[in-house]
DNA sequence: CTGTTAGCGCGTTCAA
DNA sequence: TTGAACGCGCTAACAG
C-alpha cells in the first residue's frame, strides 16, 4: 500500500479511503491511484485489514461429515451465500464428538471466524449458549426447542403427519417406521407425527413397528432393521423411513426378501437425495431444501454478525411431498 | 495479552514466549502465566499473531462442486489432513468456471489463505503458472503433464488398462466405452488406455463405440449415451464408463430397454463411489482412493509451504479393480 | 479534499 | 531470565 502510494504520489490514507470507499477523493488523483494500483497489481492485506478492524471474514461450518449427501447439499448452500455476502466459509469436521465441535467453536475466540453454522446438534445442546452468548451462531436442521439459539429447518412433525395422511389416505392400516436412535429434535418429532397421526386415525400402533436404526442412518442399518420388521407380527404393509439411505435399505432388503415395492410394501423416505430417482422404484419421499437450508442459515447468520435488529430465532422452510414409485395402496385392505 | 501479563506481573514479551515455546522461561514465571491465562480464559487473537508473521494457517481448496460424491471425499481427506497440521480449510466453488477459479486464487494474493489445493484442473492450464509460480499450489486428480504443478492421482492410463485386460480377458471384443466431453488429463489417458488394450489384443475398435457424456458424468447422460450404444451395430457385449454415474446410467438404460446387466451386457464403471453397491447389481468398478488422494494433495501443499526441498512434483496412488456384479464374459464369443 | 498519526495484538529484536 | 520498544499493513480520527 506504502509502494502504491508513493507510486501515485498520495499518502496511504487517501489509498485507503480509495479501496474503501470512504469519504471523497478528487477524480485526477483516484484516476491517478488506481493507475498504481493496477500498475503494482496491488491486493490489499487481509490479514492487516483484519486485525485491524477486528474481523475476519470469515464463517465456520460444523458438520459430522461432508460425504454425506444430505450434508453436503447445506454446505453448497452455505457456501454459495457465504461467497455472495463477501465471507469465505471454513469447514470443520466434528466427526459426530462433541470434543471436536468445541475445538471447532474454539476458532470463534481465537477470531479465526466471524460466526458458525453448526449441523447436528441434538437435545440437550445447552453447552452450546456458552459460546452462542457471545458469537453469532446459527443451527441448521437440528436444534434443541429449549435452548434459545437461533435455527432454521423445516416443520418436521407437519412434515412426518403429511407422509402419514399420505400412507393412510391409500389404505393403509399397519405402518412401521424405521427411526434412529440419535437425540436429533428432528427424530424425535418424526416420532410423535408418526404416533399422533395414526392416533388421530385411531389406529392402535403395534409396538414392534418403531424401530431405530444406527444414529447416522446407515444403509446397512436401514437393511437390517427392515429384516426386523419384515419378520415381525404382524408384518407392516408399509415403512416410513426418516431418510433416504434408510429407505433404500429396506427396499433392498425387501426385494431380497422376495418381496416387491410397492406391491408387497410401501417404502418412503425422507431428503430427497439424488439416489432417490436413479433406479426404481423411485422412491417416494419428503423433500427437504437442503441448498436453501444452507443459504438461509448463511443469511441469518450474517444478521447476527452485522447486528441486525430482530434477528428471527426460528426460521422454517417448506416441505413438499414427492410421491413416485415405492408407495401404492395394500394389498389387501383388512 | 496484555491482561495476562499484568495478572501475572509479568511483560507481554514473556507471555509471548512461553505460548510459542522460544526462548527460556523460569519455571515458577511460567506457571503464574499458565494461572493468568487459565483464570482469564486467553486465547491468542490468530488475526494479530497471522499479520506479524504474514502466514494465515488458512489453505483454500477449489472445487467445481461439493456434493458430488467423489470431490465430497476427497474433500474429507484434504480437511482431515489439514486439522492435524494446524491449518483451516475454506472452501470455494469454482462451477466449473475459470473466472470463478481465478476468483479463487486471489484470495492467495491477498493473504486470505497460504496455498490452494486445486481439483478438477482441464488440460491447458498453463494460465495457472502465474499463481503457482508465486504461491503453493497442487492439483489433486486432475493436472496438465505439460505444466509444472505438483499433482496427486491415480495412475489412470495403467488403471484403464488393467479394466480392459480384465473385460478381454472375460471373452468380450466389442467393448463400448462412454468418455466425456470434458478435457481432464484423467479422461485422455483412459481413452488412451481402451485404444491401446485393444490394439494389444487385436481388436479393431468400431467408431461408434466411443461416445462422449456430458463434462459433469451426469447421471442423465450415461443413459442417453447408453441407449446410443445399444442401438448401434453391432451392438456392444461390454461398456467402459469412466465413472460411477455413468455406469448406474448405463445400468438403469439397459435394463429399461429389457436387457439384463451382466448377463446381456457388461458393465463396469470408476471411482468406486457409495451407490455401487447399494443395490444389484452391484458395480464392478476401478476403485480410486478419494480420501487418500485428498490427504496426500494436503500433505504435499504442506511440503510446499513450509519450504521443504524436492518436493516431488508427482505422486501416483495405487488403483484397485474391483470385480462385482455387473460384469460376466458375453453371452456367446464370436 | 488530503496527509499525519495512532494503534489493532502480536512476535521479535536488543539491552539489561 | 526478563522487559522495552518496534513494526507487520491497514483503517480511522483528526488536523489542515
Amino acid at each position: 500500500m506504502a509502494d502504491v502510494a508513493r507510486e501515485a504520489n498520495v499518502s496511504v490514507a487517501t489509498v485507503s479511503r480509495l479501496i474503501n470507499n470512504q469519504g471523497v477523493v478528487s477524480p485526477d488523483t483516484a484516476e491517478r491511484v488506481y493507475a498504481a494500483i493496477e500498475k503494482l497489481a496491488y491486493e490489499p492485506n487481509l490479514l492487516a485489514r483484519n486485525l485491524r478492524k477486528n474481523e475476519s471474514w470469515v464463517i465456520l461450518i460444523l458438520s459430522p461429515n461432508f460425504t454425506n449427501p444430505y450434508y453436503a447439499h447445506i454446505l453448497s448452500g452455505i457456501g454459495d451465500a457465504a461467497a455472495e455476502l463477501g465471507y469465505s466459509a471454513l469447514i470443520f469436521n466434528t466427526a459426530d464428538n462433541e470434543v471436536r465441535e468445541k475445538e471447532g467453536l474454539e476458532m470463534l475466540k481465537k477470531h479465526r471466524a466471524d460466526g458458525a453454522i453448526l449441523m447436528a446438534s441434538e437435545i440437550g445442546c445447552d453447552w452450546l449458549l456458552e459460546y452462542s452468548d457471545h458469537y453469532p451462531c446459527v443451527q441448521c436442521s437440528e436444534y434443541d426447542p429449549a435452548v434459545d439459539i437461533p435455527h432454521v429447518s423445516i416443520d418436521n412433525y407437519q412434515a412426518t403427519c403429511d407422509a402419514m395422511e399420505y400412507l393412510i389416505g391409500l389404505g393403509h392400516k399397519r405402518i412401521a417406521m424405521i427411526s434412529s436412535e440419535n437425540e436429533y429434535v428432528s427424530t424425535k418429532l418424526r416420532l410423535k407425527g408418526y404416533c399422533d397421526s395414526l392416533a388421530k386415525h385411531g389406529i392402535t400402533p403395534c409396538g414392534d413397528h418403531v424401530v431405530y436404526a444406527s444414529r447416522d442412518y446407515s444403509f446397512k442399518s436401514g437393511q437390517v432393521k427392515a429384516r426386523e420388521l419384515l419378520t415381525s407380527s404382524p408384518v407392516p404393509t408399509a415403512i416410513f423411513c426418516i431418510s433416504d439411505t434408510l429407505a433404500l435399505g429396506a427396499i433392498t432388503t425387501v426385494q431380497d426378501m422376495g418381496l416387491r415395492v410397492p406391491e408387497d410394501v410401501t417404502v418412503i423416505g425422507f431428503d430427497d437425495v439424488e439416489f432417490t430417482t436413479m433406479f426404481h422404484p423411485y422412491i417416494t419421499t419428503v423433500v427437504q431444501p437442503c441448498y436453501q437450508l444452507g443459504r438461509h442459515s448463511m443469511q441469518l447468520l450474517y444478521a447476527q454478525i452485522s447486528q441486525k435488529q430482530d434477528v428471527p430465532r426460528q426460521q422454517f422452510l417448506e416441505h413438499q411431498l414427492n410421491v413416485r414409485e415405492s408407495s401404492a395402496p395394500p394389498k389387501s385392505v383388512d
